[in-house]
DNA sequence: GCGACAG
DNA sequence: ATCTTGTCGC
């Protein structure tokens, strides 16, 4: 299995030239293993925005019971640049998942994955540092454009950008804002659209999101 | 030069 | 992301 390794300290110019370099070792390719436990990672951050608290949590893939959380802080190195979100967020929630007592076998991440101008969005970067599959949940587009999107939950068009299908837009609840899902790593965008609804019961997001974000704002105010 | 712009 | 109460809609 191949796993990428390099040092997270780098000049946004020297962040583009590794993004460009990495994109082409995203592999889109069917899921080989089975999925019993999803994952998710996420922050916040503390003291203005000085630190990051990351966090990580695991989920049964079926129950969506948490079985594990873990966490970890610290100092925020980069200011956020559109499209270098990873080198700001990405060492602290490695730290966290680092933390956890056992891998998640499929990671949820808050942000894009191929979706990005470079295709190396937060999501697929991780995707090329760990050994599972990722896949990536924005929130709102960073780029490409699409269709109009059905308003019922379970609808969806594709994300284009220079000819290219990049993700999905994916209506997860009724009349609710969609999400911009794309893969992370290891796994087909028609895998990663089907993970996302099977795991957003509820609310828009899916449980692991949810859990992972909740976790962060719980220790953003207790941390201080 | 003028917008757009994950979290 | 973050600063923040009540409020509209499914």
């Amino acid at each position: 299995m191949t796993t990428i390794r390099h040092t997270w300290d780098v000049t946004p110019a020297e962040a583009i030239a590794l993004q460009k370099e990495l994109a082409g070792r995203v592999e889109q390719v069917r899921l080989t293993a089975a999925v019993e436990t999803i994952g998710a990672v996420d922050c916040a951050f503390l003291a203005g925005g000085k630190q990051i608290v990351a966090t990580a949590v695991v989920m049964g893939a079926k129950s969506l019971e948490v079985i594990a959380r873990a966490y970890a802080v610290a100092p925020v190195k980069m200011a956020y640049i559109p499209g270098l979100l990873t080198f700001r967020e990405a060492p602290a929630e490695l730290e966290a998942l680092a933390e956890l007592p056992v891998e998640p076998d499929l990671l949820l991440v808050d942000g894009a994955g191929r979706a990005h101008p470079r295709r190396l969005g937060i999501a697929a970067h991780l995707g090329l540092w760990l050994p599972m599959p990722t896949i990536g949940v924005a929130k709102s587009r960073l780029c490409g454009e699409h269709r109009a999107v059905g308003a019922t939950r379970g609808s969806s068009v594709k994300l284009l950008d220079e000819g290219e299908v990049i993700g999905k837009v994916v209506r997860t609840r009724d009349h609710v804002q969609p999400l911009y899902i794309s893969v992370g790593n290891r796994i087909t965008l028609e895998e990663a659209v089907a993970w996302t609804l099977r795991t957003a019961t509820r609310t828009r997001l899916p449980e692991p999101i949810r859990a992972a974000h909740h976790m962060a704002g719980e220790l953003k105010k207790k941390l201080a």
